[in-house]
DNA sequence: ACCTCATTTGAATATTTGTTCATATATTAA
DNA sequence: TTAATATATGAACAAATATTCAAATGAGGT
């Protein structure tokens, strides 16, 4: 009786859901994260999930950078690069330094780029 | 002068680009990553984006798991499920094992782990 | 061969989300 | 205070995407 045995246990409850494993789906969910910490997870890599922002992280893991030098660098609009920026700091990713009428963002912590190498070790081994 | 300095080169360029900081616009540019491997890292944390896909990894990170498993654990149908593991295939992020009718499910490599755990910092330091 | 069951697939729908454009805010300089 | 400029914001539109439902595979058992 290995883990893929046969002898599977099989309830058809309120002819709705079908339980194949009863006893791993029981001892997995009792393991699961919270929901919201579920939701909250998926919440911050979708911030990483937009070339646009992933553009802006790669070009601020240089250097500081002003609104208008981002748009120019990743070649987009002023307007969409403060759109993407809100939620980049919306998700703690960016910080930034108002002087005079410009406004330099900067990454907010290592996470980021500690992030962004998994994901690139994880392409690359593609 | 400091980096915060507003000795400024500014160029109206055919009344289309604003360049603020020329000389650095130049050396981040030059040091950016290729744009393919910037859209293919955000393709990849797309796919962690997702909170039906993340309660999927998140069960997988205990247990080799199959279809109908999955979908009791997360609360979902098996048919939501066996779209979002195609996108985790897809991705390599799971890989899979048929047993008769029953296929198991589980995850591909470490880096799936590595990024979840990355993930999670940052949102408990919040 | 036929039936059952686990999984997959495709199309339709509803929702989310990124960009654009116009406008607003805020700061500096004249 | 008026003009100019950097950034932010809101609404509208277009594109992407997750779920649902129905139907199709494919494998075992009878």
């Amino acid at each position: 009786m290995n883990k893929y045995s046969n002898e599977v246990i099989k309830i058809k409850e309120d002819s709705e859901i079908t339980i194949i494993h009863d006893d791993i789906i029981k001892k997995v969910k009792k393991k699961m994260l919270d929901d919201n910490i579920i939701i909250d997870l998926a919440e911050l890599f979708k911030v990483f999930g937009d070339s646009t922002r992933m553009k802006i992280i790669c070009a601020l893991l240089q250097e500081e950078l002003c609104v208008s030098d981002i748009a120019n660098i990743i070649g987009s609009t002023e307007s969409a690069v403060s759109h993407q920026l809100r939620i980049l700091k919306q998700a703690k990713l960016v910080k930034y330094l108002k002087v005079g009428k410009i406004v330099y963002y900067s990454l907010d912590d290592d996470h980021v780029l500690q992030i962004f190498e998994k994901g690139r070790e994880h392409i690359e081994e593609i």
